[in-house]
DNA sequence: GCCAACGTTGGC
DNA sequence: GCCAACGTTGGC
């Protein structure tokens, strides 16, 4: 998942313990979070347009899907006027912080190794602020991240 | 600040 | 249903 940090950073996420994942306006990365994440699943939280880019932490969803309340919320950026109450178009999950990576995963560091190269984030044009991710890229990013989490 | 990528909108 | 115009994302 990623997100800029200026707006909503991987410290932001340890400080509130839980977040909301407001905001995604795209049907493929909703789709994401509506039909292929569970409770539990764990998350890379990217920090896009920032320095450095990368992989700042790791997060778990910790909700099932449900509408998010700020498509019906005129003050907020993510109004959607055409969402109706009967019929939410945009859903999100909660997530919470799992730990930080002692080391953050570049996105020059992702780039200039082989073992990423299929992974979707290193791909030029991929804009999707939800994207899912092999468990091998996953494993991958915790080892060169220092992490104490191991996933099986 | 630029611009490639790409999703959405709306006229036809 | 097509596709040009337009807006946004996000790396550089």
């Amino acid at each position: 998942m990623k997100s800029e940090p200026t707006t909503y950073s991987f410290d932001d996420l340890m400080r509130d313990g839980r977040t909301m994942w407001e905001g995604v306006r795209n049907y493929q990365a909703r789709n994401h979070m509506r039909d292929d994440m569970a409770v539990g699943d764990l998350v890379l939280f990217y920090h896009s347009s920032a320095d450095p880019m990368g992989v700042a932490g790791v997060a778990r969803v910790c909700s099932e899907p449900y509408p998010d309340p700020t498509q019906f919320d005129p003050e907020s950026p993510y109004h959607d006027p055409t969402a109706r109450d009967d019929d939410p178009r945009w859903m999100l999950v909660d997530v919470e912080p799992v730990e930080q990576l002692p080391v953050m995963v570049t996105l020059a560091d992702l780039k200039a190794r082989a073992a990423f190269k299929d992974m979707l984030v290193v791909q030029r044009g991929q804009r999707l602020s939800v994207q899912p991710v092999l468990k091998k890229h996953f494993r991958r990013v915790l080892t060169l991240g220092q992490a104490n989490l191991e996933i099986r």
